[in-house]
DNA sequence: GCCCTACTTTGCGCTGGGACAACCAAAATA
DNA sequence: TATTTTGGTTGTCCCAGCGCAAAGTAGGGC
């Protein structure tokens, strides 16, 4: 997201921004001027709502930029962090699942910028755009073996090795380099991560700094960066 | 299931199997008829392996009756159950979701019958069977929307309310009625639901006696009886 | 520069529930 | 019927990690 930052104010809805994006990745010139004149654009500041839980689900989304967190919150009150979704990716697509809500709020991780369609495009882009359903299908393949390895960790490891396995998929999907390491490339805090692996911040704030005494990681505050992805591996609790 | 042991042997790969399923349901006879001549059935034990995580997805299934288990082996060896899929509903479909491969392995929780097709057959499926698309999909985002719950409850719940969740699940999938509740039509054990909840034989079976004693449930072996279902929703943890 | 708020760290006590172990009971098998 | 196997119960111990509390620190706003 620093890129849209400088992007704006007054960036076009320019083709390229489409181009080469899986679900339009079959298309033509023609086609994508089509899809983006229809297309509102948005940006949205760190932390505020894309759409919440249980409100109609009238428009779909494409991230260009940024990053998002899916929440929910449980009935006794507590946030979960279901899943982060990295630029490039549809989002708040309801409909191809067959709900009319929306079943879990979306909330910018960082600064963020999104187009939209109505709903009711859904079917026609569908219909008429070739390899729209695959690759849609295929994202959302991929979100349902995460959340499927999400229940696997909870079921099966420690808190430790949660929150490492937690911070390592940030890593991967939005891992910058920099000097000394990989850092996460939005702000993120120790309440977000045991929000993410059922945990407390105490716990995870603990965890971290046992970690950065013995090298693991160097942290400062909404900050995190992995100094040693090797040893984090291991302590995951991934086999090999 | 019980019905599927008196229907064999030599039952028929009759139309009315499929009519009136959701995802052939706007199928005219001669579609249905298409479909089932392409299809191979197969009756499985209980216990048995339909297919296994890793293997090549050769084929995609439909449950016609019985009961299956989703599981997946956790890299310390540890069994989870991942979901169950009650009878009339598709499974096996790593083509839909973008996989070559099954990503986790299908057990059957009771004797089962299903029809299954070879992969490549679900790209025509999914051309020429009105509405086969969009009401596989709708079968999808329940299975993520459940799964969804399931991440909320490990990372919010206590073991006593996950395990009563469970077993509401399942009662709700597949309650028969009994002579003083509802059961769960299938043989379940303490292990079962451990491995549902993430926790230990051990702990379902304290709380299980401990419901019982206090005339929640009656179970015995293999065998769970819901005697009093509201109140195990107040113990679930569900609000309202 | 100063304050104030939002993060973070750390100590301490407590407990839910996992680990281990022993025993019991019902089915399956012979 | 005897034997073995599989599933269930229960007791004891113990620790990972949560709850509570208190204090430290870095940014953002003015």
């Amino acid at each position: 997201m620093r890129n849209a930052k400088r992007a704006r104010p007054h960036f076009r809805l320019d083709e390229s921004l489409l181009t080469g994006l899986p679900p339009f990745s079959k298309l033509d010139s023609r086609q994508i001027r089509e899809i983006l004149d229809q297309a509102s654009a948005r940006r949205y500041d760190e932390g505020s709502a894309v759409f919440e839980e249980g409100r109609s689900a009238e428009r779909f989304f494409m991230l260009l930029d940024g990053y998002i967190r899916v929440v929910r919150i449980s009935p006794s009150g507590e946030q979960v962090i279901v899943m982060h979704i990295p630029g490039g990716q549809l989002f708040g697509i309801a409909k191809a699942l067959g709900h009319t809500t929306y079943p879990a709020t979306a909330v910018t991780a960082a600064e963020s910028l999104a187009l939209s369609w109505p709903t009711r495009l859904w079917d026609t882009f569908v219909a008429q755009y070739e390899g729209f359903s695959t690759e849609t299908y295929k994202t959302v393949g991929t979100r349902l073996g995460e959340m499927n390895n999400r229940i696997m960790e909870m079921a099966t490891q420690q808190v430790e090795q949660r929150i490492a396995n937690a911070i390592l998929r940030l890593v991967n999907q939005t891992g910058r380099k920099v000097e000394g390491g990989i850092e996460i490339d939005f702000p993120i805090t120790r309440q977000d991560l045991s929000e993410m692996t059922g945990s407390t911040l105490h716990t995870v704030s603990r965890t971290l700094s046992g970690w950065e005494k013995h090298g693991l990681i160097s942290s400062g505050r909404k900050r995190i960066t992995v100094c040693d992805p090797h040893r984090l591996v291991l302590l995951s609790g991934a086999t090999g």
